[in-house]
DNA sequence: TCAACTTTGTGCATTCGTGCACGAGCCTCT
DNA sequence: AGAGGCTCGTGCACGAATGCACAAAGTTGA
């Protein structure tokens, strides 16, 4: 994804198919979206899906799928298919949703709270318990969460409220300028899992995983694939004059 | 990233260091973050980087690096390093940021107004050329944009506004129900690459990009991984009761 | 009960991505 | 000019991820 830097610590399986052994990273990437799925099917009632049709659902092939799923272990029915609440049950139960999580989110902007009015956050274990920011303006003025309000507290209580309301995940949402700072204040306070809406790049200890979002890396993707299916040999001026030297290049990098 | 789910384009290599040869998509992926840090040098007057140096800074191994950046040509120096400047014009000019891209925008709540409002936007190749909504409170209100303002229109000018402002890149800001409606509507108009905030697949022709961004996707791999954490053999029932069966699981289910 | 049909689970081959280690090339100093 | 030191560029090996294809296992119908 936008490709969230993965650690690689995926390691060969030592049972296959069994509980506890270890999910490829891709994988785990990708069950959320099957458990999403899962709940959109057992919405409209359907209690049995194939692999192929929930494949379809996913965006991704049935071979693949049906890898996925069997290092979760067999839970499918032969000649028949998956039972949906309990497939979607077992991902919850693999990727941890059974138990709420406690969410901190730092930087109450728009993007703060366009995150925090998601209703697909409470729905799927997770419930925000902190809302914070530096900025003086904010602090103290309450928002609605979706299904009550908070009221916005000055960073300094961050501490405070991630050992109260014993939260895990750190969420950062503030001007690129603050980030760091924030990572810095939410590792201190014991967060280890940390989701970074900011466009900078983390320094923290090895010990504590972050996620970056970042609209300018998608839309720069996109803009290099848009750009090669204009002109699928390299761009333009190279395919025109493919003696073009590296000074030529300097110097066009003035114009 | 999360994995955002790539279409596998990448062939092998048709000339190694060249000009107009395929670049892995995981080097892409890594190319904006390069060119954000570069320019972060640049402005505190940087004039040369060794690759040891630029790879800590994005968070990533020299020796990564240096193979990233030797799929767009050899741009460094041995012995001294890359010039900043030179180097993050390289890179821009491989990811089409040296002329701008339309972007349209659907959805104007506050993940719609947080994401106009980027800064990082418009310095780096990318224009909002268009803003619109298909609630009718918000049709009509004026946005202030990053340096100028926009006005929201009716969804049903989209096709108008591509074609009129030569959009290239359509952004889903919209609830997940209105997404994939959205997404049909922009591929309509022409738009071959699409940013997807919406928490849904979104189903369309083959020849369009989609990437897809999902807080929740990222706080349930980290759910994932704090799970682990904590019970690294699995979650606790199965530790305590290895011989647990699948008929077990399903009672738990309903627990 | 048995045969035909359906769909899962997985072994295998292939492709993609990463990291090591080192040769190639440039700069500096004497 | 030549030696020494530094850093890039890349060949190679390894591990991760994907896709194919099929055996295993269950269901349905006669």
């Amino acid at each position: 994804m936008p490709l969230p830097e993965f650690r690689n610590s995926a390691v060969p399986l030592q049972r296959a198919g069994g509980k506890g052994a270890s999910i490829p990273e891709a994988t785990v990437a990708r069950l959320p979206v099957y458990h999403r799925v899962l709940t959109a099917f057992a919405d409209q009632g359907t209690t049995t899906v194939s692999s192929e049709e929930l494949a379809n659902a996913c965006g991704v092939t049935s071979a693949k799928l049906r890898k996925d799923l069997s290092y979760l272990g067999s839970y499918g029915t032969r000649g028949v298919g998956y039972d949906v609440e309990f497939l979607s049950y077992q991902i919850a139960r693999e990727l941890g949703l059974t138990s709420p999580w406690g969410v901190v989110v730092v930087g109450v902007g728009n993007l703060g709270r366009a995150l925090v009015s998601y209703r697909g956050f409470a729905s799927r274990g997770f419930r925000v318990v902190g809302l914070l920011d530096t900025h003086p303006d904010v602090i103290g003025s309450v928002v609605p969460i979706v299904d009550r309000h908070l009221t916005v507290q000055p960073i300094d209580e961050l501490a405070e409220v991630v050992a109260n309301e014993q939260a895990h995940i750190g969420v950062i949402t503030t001007p690129a300028e603050a980030a760091q700072d924030i990572a810095d204040r939410m590792v201190g306070a014991g967060l280890r899992s940390i989701v970074n809406f900011a466009p900078v790049v983390l320094n923290v200890p090895s010990d504590v995983e972050v996620r970056k979002v970042d609209l300018a890396v998608e839309l720069q993707v996109l803009a290099f694939h848009e750009q090669r299916r204009r002109n699928p040999a390299g761009s333009v001026v190279t395919e025109l004059d493919p003696q073009r030297s590296v000074a030529d290049d300097r110097k066009a990098m003035n114009a």
